[in-house]
DNA sequence: GCAATTTTGTAACTCTAGTTCAAGAAAGGT
DNA sequence: ACCTTTCTTGAACTAGAGTTACAAAATTGC
């Protein structure tokens, strides 16, 4: 009944994801886009709409692809201290072992995007409430099994590593130092 | 022997660290800044050379202005610890006073340029190891005065310090909730 | 194979970014 | 008063952003 299109949407998503999280939103032409998901200019309009459409799916995809391994390790098994630990390593090696010092797509897209744009910062919004909601029930599993301080507020603590993960994040792009960032796990981790 | 300027430069300097502040430096255009310094173009680009001249003085500009604050508090008077507290009041204080979310402009600039421009870059890299020198030697009087445990690691902790300050800008640049923010400073006391 | 429909590639278009330039205006030294 | 220098204004320029338009081509159901 019609033409079917010549490339793959979801590939094309990945690549714009890319650009996008390399250069952010602004930082970010059509022509990049355009060179990057192999496909005509008319295509890329005709498919996505628009480069903030675009944005969007790729931030969305970046939220399911990259978040979901943390949540992984957090919902995983073993001692919820461990798993926080494990956690905060993770972010530490993604920030080490990122030559392009990309940092975190979606820290990036809340310091870009601020409070200027709704759909952005909704977008932001779900993404670190997601964190922060696998580090809590983590932490109150934690205290359940008697590993983590029962008096501890669980809430204000997941908040907190919260922040640590996104300090982290903005650190590393600043300064890439093994040094500077390697003892941040271990003082943080002294809070549980 | 020549015409004097019509605008007080540091003036123009203060209002494009404004706009810079506001909108990062791809998201602003030449018109805005015309628009907020009052000047032509012409004179724009004769006093500053271009846009990204500019914008390396607005970020000197804000460092030596903003950032100083904190220093001021963290070199003050008083037990270290409580030094410590203040200074992590008055970024909270200062997120969450801001209407516009326009966060700390090293931060920003820390995320939207990573490692991608050198003058930035090192720009970034002075203005954060300040805060850490002075978070770390607030730390180590605390140490010598006895109100900090001795044998804590003074430099992992002012490194630690200095990633919260910028966890919670980048938290309330998405999310400017005072719930969510204001236990922070409280959980991250407790680590002294 | 035909109709219907969608994709594709390319050109085109508008608008603005970022900068430069030319011509005149102010200031100071002499 | 003049000369030099620097500043100012505003137009002008190039390049590219972001998007749209269109005609040709491809696919599928029938």
């Amino acid at each position: 009944m019609a033409r079917t299109k010549g490339f793959d949407p979801d590939a094309a998503v990945d690549a714009a994801m890319d650009v996008f999280w390399s250069n952010g939103y602004a930082g970010t032409t059509p022509q990049q886009l355009v060179d990057a998901l192999g496909i005509g200019r008319g295509s890329l309009y005709n498919a996505f709409t628009s480069k903030h459409a675009l944005y969007e799916r790729a931030l969305r995809r970046y939220h399911e692809r990259e978040t979901a391994r943390l949540i992984e390790i957090l919902d995983g098994h073993g001692p919820a201290r461990e798993r926080i630990r494990a956690a905060v390593d993770l972010v530490l090696a993604a920030s080490l072992d990122d030559d392009e010092r990309r940092g975190c797509m979606v820290t990036n897209a809340a310091v870009e995007f601020g409070g200027r744009d709704e759909i952005v910062g909704h977008l932001v919004r779900r993404a670190l409430d997601r964190q922060q909601a696998a580090l809590k029930s983590t932490i109150e599993e934690g205290q359940r099994a008697g590993d983590i301080d029962r008096d501890a507020d669980a809430g204000a603590l997941a908040a907190f590593f919260l922040t640590t993960l996104n300090g982290i994040r903005v650190l590393a792009k600043a300064d890439p130092d093994p040094a500077r960032l390697s003892s941040l796990a271990d003082t943080a981790l002294r809070l549980l």
